[in-house]
DNA sequence: TCCATATTGTTTGTATACAAATAGTTTGCA
DNA sequence: TGCAAACTATTTGTATACAAACAATATGGA
């Protein structure tokens, strides 16, 4: 029983350095561009898709897309990104690295995924296996409570969350 | 080794998951109880703590003084903490919870960290022991990264980060 | 065709979050 | 004792992050 709440704390205690550490890479990768964690998130997600719409670039990114506005309008004042309003669409801008914007993405380090990815594969198929079964049981732990049990009890809250939950909800 | 891709893939993806479901359970206590989840977090370590310095929550909220000091200034303006100044040693400035604030607290839903932990619970050692490894896993392929290389490359650098690094590195 | 509705990006307002600078206070050492 | 250095909380400035409201545009049905 002691035993099992020494290994709960210890759990905790990783879940939160796996955040801070997350954190700081982002940090890390910012001193050496010299632009912020989520600007060069933002960089590499639209350089991968070469040109594509800030809907699609918010969705992405998992983000809003009045956030992913503002990242944006600081990009394109470094000159690292231009809009540009569709033709087909006019409701539509499309968003694409300047060669300048090509250059730091060229340059730029892996962010905490990337390593992830890198230090992962060096695992055998088994570890990782175990690796993903442990988180999936945190996921389900917390994502158990994604059920709010306010569905029955107010109709009212549901109908203010809907925007917002399909926002946070994109796949 | 298609296999391992997989795998890997789906662990990013649950990593990813469990930063998302962490965040909404934040956003759910704050429509709960009408402050937000860092607000709601300060409100817990205080009242775990009876009094407590500025400092001290700032350490135990792994947060900047700065930012903690926005907290503080919004959950006083709603009556529901009170500072004093400390007569021993005057730069320090305690916080305790108001009787508002007590009442808020006895009320308030458990946060992310509280729910991991009575899911937790549930769990047989073994399981447990195999969750904690796979975090100390990943933790330790981000982990390795935080040695920096350019600690001998320039002097300059770490001179400028020495204050951050303080900050960040609170145990 | 015409208009209600939906979509898309933006603006506005608020709340974190931190670095850097600052003011007041304490402590250590010469 | 006296002063340099360290500590403590705050202020200032910038960058996320999102909800809500908005303007412009597109679409579908009557």
């Amino acid at each position: 029983m002691l035993n099992n709440e020494n290994l709960i704390s210890d759990i905790i205690n990783n879940v939160r350095r796996l955040f801070q550490i997350v954190n700081e890479q982002s940090k890390k990768a910012e001193k050496e561009t010299g632009i912020t964690g989520p600007q060069l998130w933002a960089i590499k997600v639209i350089g991968d898709a070469i040109s594509i719409k800030i809907s699609d670039l918010a969705k992405r990114m998992y983000l809003h897309p009045a956030t992913v506005v503002g990242i944006l309008d600081r990009l394109e004042s470094q000159r690292l990104v231009l809009r540009e309003r569709s033709t087909k669409d006019r409701r539509v801008v499309n968003v694409r690295l300047t060669d300048q914007g090509d250059n730091l993405l060229k340059n730029a380090p892996e962010v905490a995924q990337g390593l992830l990815v890198e230090g992962l594969e060096a695992f055998s198929a088994e570890k990782l296996k175990m690796i993903d079964d442990g988180l999936e049981s945190l996921v389900e732990i917390l994502g158990a409570q994604k059920i709010p049990p306010y569905l029955i009890r107010s109709n009212e809250i549901n109908i203010n969350r809907k925007r917002s939950e399909l926002d946070n909800n994109v796949s």
